[in-house]
DNA sequence: CTCAGCCTTGTTAACGCTCACACCAAGGGA
DNA sequence: TCCCTTGGTGTGAGCGTTAACAAGGCTGAG
């Protein structure tokens, strides 16, 4: 179970190369060092070949601790994250990946905290300056994490819209007209009784404005074309998913349309549809809204809106550097982006047949 | 799209208070405000007062790049996790979480590194002493950082079974164990012809162990208790999981239980055997490996092993940090742990019935 | 009365890096 | 001839924090 072998901490902690070292083996100063390495200077042929043989041979790299205290920027970006009780976390995992992967092509590190307490862990990354900037998702309407963010030194960039967006670089997906573009493209194709299926409620309770952005936009233009539309607030966990879908199905009858704004339904519908021996798009046609890699990993085959989760992030995170790097860019207006609501067909979608009851 | 509104960041940085002023506003030197905030000499009471209204007032929180620089520690761990191509990035969440998670209750932040290229992230956060150790996932059988990360400074953890453990504090799942578990409990309901499922052959050729680990014992046991054990290599995506689940259905007719150990296999069963009208248990059992949370998140009906992410996750961190905060703990003998698989019945096996075919 | 020893606080030197400010030599224009 | 520029390099201060060392006042024992 344990190997006896003592080990490589036994012996005191090995020195590890400092500029100084660099210096020495180069024959040169120290500052003459740092210029060559980073170039913010003219240096001679000779001398920056000898200062990066010396970096090479003593495999030199420069210590984060001591450059952040020097230059007051310590290439991390802070990804705060809030995982609730109930939510659905492995959809999150996208949007992570987009903000780490472009925030390395572009330089830096990301320091991901997933703390319940998201106005204590925002304080105390900004405050003690791990990061030069922040990056927020799960946004409620009214985020109690905003007003400590527009106080703080660094700027921030947020993953989902709030209620006030002044002071702030925002991106989110337009829901709205996801709502309509779901909406229309049923009753172009002749449905008149559809359903919507949302997130739970406590996720509007917690201010998670998707969920009535999508429905009220939904609703709004469903009333507009004379559709029917039965919006309904989802569950998200087994076996609560099923027994919604069975219920709404069993209670509208003559819906043709299902229109999922909720990952965790979306993944438990194949299982009811089988069940009851519903064919789709014949007897029920099926929109969902999540993204491509989602569908393709957990086998939905739904016709789907892409939430571009990557996309998303790498915008925060771009544009965030660009307020980091410059500023020039610090002093540029804020801004709201919207991604625009792509349908992605699947095939889950038809005239609809022949009423299911 | 954009506001007009000038921006916070236009008039100078807001200087933040540094202990320093601290000092200042209650009247001490700097180093006895130090020691009163981290109370580790005897300060008077009257002091220690003053010094945490100044701290207070001043909303003092202390830089934690110095900190870095003047005591070599961060407070900051690193987790290294690989997403290659094709990979199942969502079951990952729950590991990540895992490490988050405890790190922050035991007082660390984490920088989540997912760099294609994990030898030179792992180079460059331990060498730039950006954290005080590192866990590392997605362990292949002869993982190329593990070198690195002998001869890192800091210590480290891995989630996952490398084939050399030495130097090393190793945290898994018993797959062997698992995959005995699973053939004991069908071939003790009486099947006798299995089928069981991996990941894609990708996978194994990247060194990921935990596929042949299980599977290899597996086989083993089968062949003691002489049951027909079908092993074969899955997918992660559709449609190419659907195809692969049909193709064997229709190869082994008479195989009457299914194994699973791939998440992206076991999310897209339910489809295929609501499509071709086998119930489970009745026609086929089925087992698979994942844990509870992706169990509930996806609606799988199966039982399973429980694959304990999050635990193993804290494992690792608990190690780690057992070993960066203590001199002692350094030098204690490494330990490679490993989780006893635990079976969770849901009910989805039963003895065979008559055969399918 | 003196001095060891404790309690409390201050002084100062790091930690490793960057950068503003010299400094020097060589070359070119007036 | 002198001065000014330009290219190349060194010196040293400072980033904010900690901690080793020093030092003062007080108590109580001899």
């Amino acid at each position: 179970m344990a190997t006896q072998s003592s080990n490589r901490f036994d012996n005191q902690e090995v020195r590890v190369a400092t500029i100084g070292d660099v210096a020495r083996e180069a024959g040169v100063s120290r500052s003459t060092a740092s210029y060559a390495l980073s170039g913010k200077r003219p240096i001679s042929e000779e001398v920056r070949r000898r200062v990066l043989a010396a970096a090479e041979a003593l495999a030199y790299t420069p210590n984060a601790g001591a450059r952040a205290l020097a230059t007051a920027q310590t290439k991390v970006l802070g990804l705060l994250a809030q995982f609730h009780e109930d939510e659905f976390a492995p959809a999150m995992m996208q949007y992570i990946l987009g903000v780490t992967n472009t925030a390395r092509d572009l330089g830096y590190d990301t320091l991901l905290v997933t703390e319940a307490d998201g106005v204590r862990a925002l304080r105390r990354v900004t405050d003690s300056r791990m990061v030069d900037g922040v990056v927020l998702m799960n946004i409620a309407h009214e985020d109690a994490r905003l007003p400590v963010l527009r106080a703080a030194p660094q700027p921030g960039a947020l993953v989902g819209l709030p209620g006030d967006c002044s002071g702030l670089d925002v991106f989110d997906l337009d829901f709205e007209e996801a709502g309509r573009v779901m909406v229309d493209h049923l009753h172009r194709l002749g449905h008149r009784e559809l359903i919507l299926i949302s997130h739970p409620e406590h996720v509007v309770e917690r201010g998670g404005a998707y969920v009535w952005r999508l429905r009220d936009a939904a609703l709004e233009r469903a009333r507009q074309l004379g559709v029917t539309l039965h919006a309904v607030y989802g569950e998200s966990r087994q076996p609560a998913v099923g027994r919604l879908l069975n219920g709404l199905l069993d209670a509208y009858p003559a819906a043709t349309g299902l229109l999922i704004n909720n990952e965790a339904v979306a993944a438990a519908l194949p299982s009811v549809t089988y069940a009851r021996g519903l064919r789709v798009p014949d007897d029920l046609s099926v929109i969902g809204r999540y993204s491509a890699d989602f569908a393709a990993t957990f086998s939905l085959p739904y016709s789907f809106i892409e939430s571009a989760p990557d996309r998303l992030g790498a915008m925060a995170v771009r544009q965030l550097v660009r307020r980091v790097e410059s500023t020039q860019a610090r002093a540029e207006p804020f801004v709201v982006r919207f991604i625009s609501p792509e349908l992605v067909s699947r095939e889950s979608t038809a005239p609809p047949g022949s009423t299911r009851s």
